[in-house]
DNA sequence: CACCTGTTTGCACCCGGTAGCAAAGAAAAT
DNA sequence: ATTTTCTTTGCTACCGGGTGCAAACAGGTG
């Protein structure tokens, strides 16, 4: 059962100190040729690397992000995670992936963190208030946090996001010019939905267009389910005349879960009695048993900026960024 | 700018010894009721918490167990990951997630959580080659390796899986039973698809029932993209007469990709024409617009399993669970 | 050959904890 | 009061590397 070796073993077998085997391993160190190559043989040969965790220390810098995650109920998290893994690795950074739930809350997560010297956090999606920050009162020790996919609460911490003002103009343009005069939203959970603006801007843009009343549905928490339960309550206590023409669901999840309410329990036609939007543009929107107008945020460019601040590249700010509108025919 | 307090500054404000401090902190070391009350205050107004960085450094344990996954298509990745991030979680471990792609392979990755001395390696979905390891011939030292929903192809690593055996035997005896006697068989990549052992399974079963010959359909990769594609050219090339009346996919994505292409491009009636079958129990199986008869795997049973093993609470070995079959109106 | 300059190498000390032993202190037994 | 025993505390050594400086070793020049 041997252990890994150390640079201090390679040192004796190549007949050196162990610092210049360190610098043998340290890009740029001043180091002869000579016994470099001397170096790498015996490392080689003894099968050493470094110990990144006692570089870590040392260092004082892990190359570790931990990244938070409260709703694993949206398929669109697995490609963002995909990316995100994809251009940290090729920073040289690793996600640690937090899963924020009852048992292991904001506060653990943040501790936990902070104790693991993590470089960064990034809170994907989640949300947490500013109090518990304070709570915290973790010193200016604490590494750098960034939120993705959702509007900062919490003063000095960045974001970056999809456009969500241009995203509704755009879907409120589209919608309009098709002839719909109606519309309805459906929120999902409210402790996230205020924070995507989504509604708002909906509301607002449709106002511009002279409609005020939007019907509003909301959902328990964002799950097909949950998408169905709302709107299958809103069919059966709306009569029919009273309707809204268009429903616009917070995301494509809420949004196919209507769907298919909408088709097989009340058998209404899409969009001909109902149209529907969704947010995100999930892969199963396009397939023709759906086929639903959605909105496709600009993932690797979202990622490449927060990617790009994480490694120093780009200033902590938020950001914002334009998304792409697909229509397709459920408008 | 200031940094993290360490023990030995509180030891300072409390006026004992650093080890004092560090006793404090270690549940169930002797340390004296009254000392310990002055520690926590001086700890508590320093904000001092523990430097895991260089606990894990002294104690050779990080606490961090590294997931491979090479597939981010699938979206039945999701849940398994929030299962096991919670599971990993509750036993004070943190997942390190870990992209396997064309820029950062196998090696490069048992290569770095080596490296970072994490506790264990789950090969999450993941396949890599007996040879792969060998190459890299990590000594001893290597980190504890676990395949997770897939089998195992390298010698002395355990797997923790779906038992594929019971699974198509349930899937082919319920085929048989609503009268199906033409099978067929779609692959997706061919590198992961030998480890599921479902093909082989699924006409190992229908020989037993006398169905010699099993059509199979490839397709490139495990996407609804490619499914469709895979049943396309299947479709096209192939007279109505000879065709196959059940089609079993080797995952959810496929066998919705398929679904629509069947239906929207040929026009024929599932399952009336030819009946479906799927693999995973991916939520939007059950959703009406698909109804995929489909196998559930024992998510949280495997998770339990593993983490059990990681723990050290199990036994490290091969486990095969059953899962459970879920029939719905493609069949 | 002495002198200067630039490259290599070794060293003491540090990063922030942990392990296990030995000394000090307190309580119990003689 | 003395000895024994148990609890509490401090200390040395260590985990595996990193930093900055000084010594050692070149090579070139006058």
């Amino acid at each position: 059962m041997r252990k890994r070796a150390t640079a201090k073993e390679v040192a004796d077998a190549a007949g050196v100190s162990k610092w210049t085997v360190i610098r043998a391993f340290t890009p740029g160190a001043s180091i002869a040729e000579e016994s470099k190559r001397k170096v790498l043989a015996a490392a080689a040969a003894l099968n050493y690397s470094p110990n990144l965790l006692a570089r870590s220390l040392a260092t004082n810098s892990t190359n570790q992000v931990a990244v938070f995650v409260d709703d694993f109920s949206n398929p669109q998290k697995l490609p963002f995670l995909e990316t995100l893994t994809e251009r940290l690795q090729a920073e040289g950074l690793v996600a640690v992936l937090i899963n924020i739930n009852t048992h292991f809350d904001h506060v653990h997560a943040l501790l936990h963190a902070d104790q693991r010297q993590v470089d960064a956090v990034i809170l994907f999606g989640t949300a947490f208030r500013s109090e518990t920050l304070s709570d915290l009162q973790l010193g200016r020790g604490t590494p750098p946090m960034f939120v993705l996919a959702r509007d900062s609460q919490i003063e000095g911490v960045p974001a970056v996001v999809c456009d969500a003002e241009l995203a509704l103009r755009e879907i409120v343009d589209h919608l309009h010019e098709r002839g719909y005069r109606r519309p309805g939203f459906m929120t999902g959970a409210t402790a996230l939905s205020t924070a995507l603006r989504r509604r708002q801007h909906f509301a607002d843009f449709w106002k511009q267009k002279g409609v005020d009343e939007i019907a509003v549905l909301s959902a328990e928490k964002y799950s097909a389910e949950a998408g169905a339960v709302a709107v299958r309550s809103y069919l059966e206590q709306t009569a029919r005349a009273d309707r809204v023409d268009v429903l616009m669901c917070e995301n494509d999840i809420l949004a196919l879960g209507a769907m298919d309410e909408i088709r097989s329990r009340f058998g209404l036609r899409i969009p001909e009695d109902i149209a529907v939007v969704g947010f995100d543009n999930y892969e199963f929107c396009g397939s023709p048993a759906y086929s639903l107008t959605t909105y496709e945020q600009p993932r690797q460019e979202m990622i490449q900026v927060i990617v790009g601040m994480i490694a120093g590249r780009l200033e902590p700010e938020t950001v914002t960024l334009p998304g792409t509108l697909v229509i397709r025919t459920s408008t």
